[in-house]
DNA sequence: TATATATAATAAGCGTGCTTACTATTCAAG
DNA sequence: CTTGAATAGTAAGCACGCTTATTATATATA
């Protein structure tokens, strides 16, 4: 019954994330942006002036990571934090010119890589692709919050 | 246009494979192996004596992360490396009793997130699903060796 | 006002990947 | 045998995720 390679479904997700990752980067070594950051990129584009606690929500990664990532892109150039007049403990993040020159030649790029990673597989394809990671990534994501139910019994195995 | 959300596939990818080695881990956490450690895990099941050099060809990575990676699950009584009396370069790696007994259990561990992950896909959509990722694991592995184009020249510089 | 709690960001340290550089050993030529 | 290239593995240090703990500030409440 496993000759649908579903048992290898986790390995692929792996391996294809990682090439992606990888084909991206060496893409976009050039202008010496990483996925990650780029992924942060996005939403700071979207948003201007932004907050650090807000990305993380967005992006789904805890704030200390916002943190050192918002790091590393402000020393290459690429973002900058500002003061918020009314909340002193909030850092706001906009983006610099440089980003904003950047940021279609980014966002072609990895369509590029998308195009490339998808050779050979029909529209209907893709689009049965795209809808079944969406169904996967809001699975993963409900049982997430699932996890966080207090135990009321002590007879659960 | 394109509605079909191709141009969100490197998020969705990433997201996906996120999500899904952090609930693997949430599971297998009691058994203090991790996601990295089970993919190499399944290579010296199927294996038993493989070399670290051929565990860096078979998962993809670099022989220093499988390195790192054998050091950690040596520590965790996973694995232990062997020398090899022909060659003394090498060291075969072998599971440990631990690991053969906790083989079966995590396997099917894995099974279950794949499950749950996919709830609400169609067997046909599965088979796309999985047929797609295959072909975009292809088509990026392809252009990977293809970067290894060497000058062939005997003309030192 | 004083205290308690919540929120924004950071610090320290670990896991898993990477690149670059190194040692030890084997193998191929001379 | 000696030299040199190839191979197996490791070391050092970085990127980016995590957990846990801390600091600074804001807000709610006794």
């Amino acid at each position: 019954m496993v000759s649908d390679g579903i048992d290898r479904l986790g390995f692929l997700i792996h391996d294809v994330q990682r090439l992606m990752r990888k084909r991206f980067e060496t893409r976009a070594s050039g202008l010496g942006l990483s996925s990650a950051q780029w992924r942060l990129m996005v939403r700071v584009a979207k948003e201007e002036g932004v907050t650090q606690a807000r990305l993380a929500e967005l992006l789904e990664i805890e704030p200390i990571s916002v943190s050192r990532l918002v790091d590393r892109m402000e020393e290459g150039g690429w973002i900058e934090r500002r003061a918020d007049a009314a909340d002193r403990r909030v850092r706001m993040i906009f983006p610099t010119a440089k980003a904003s020159a950047a940021y279609a030649e980014v966002k072609s790029l990895a369509g590029e890589v998308y195009e490339e990673s998808l050779v050979g597989v029909s529209p209907e394809d893709r689009r049965v692709l795209i809808r079944a990671l969406d169904a996967m990534a809001q699975n993963l994501a409900d049982g997430d919050t699932s996890e966080k139910v207090e135990p009321t019994k002590g007879a659960a195995a």
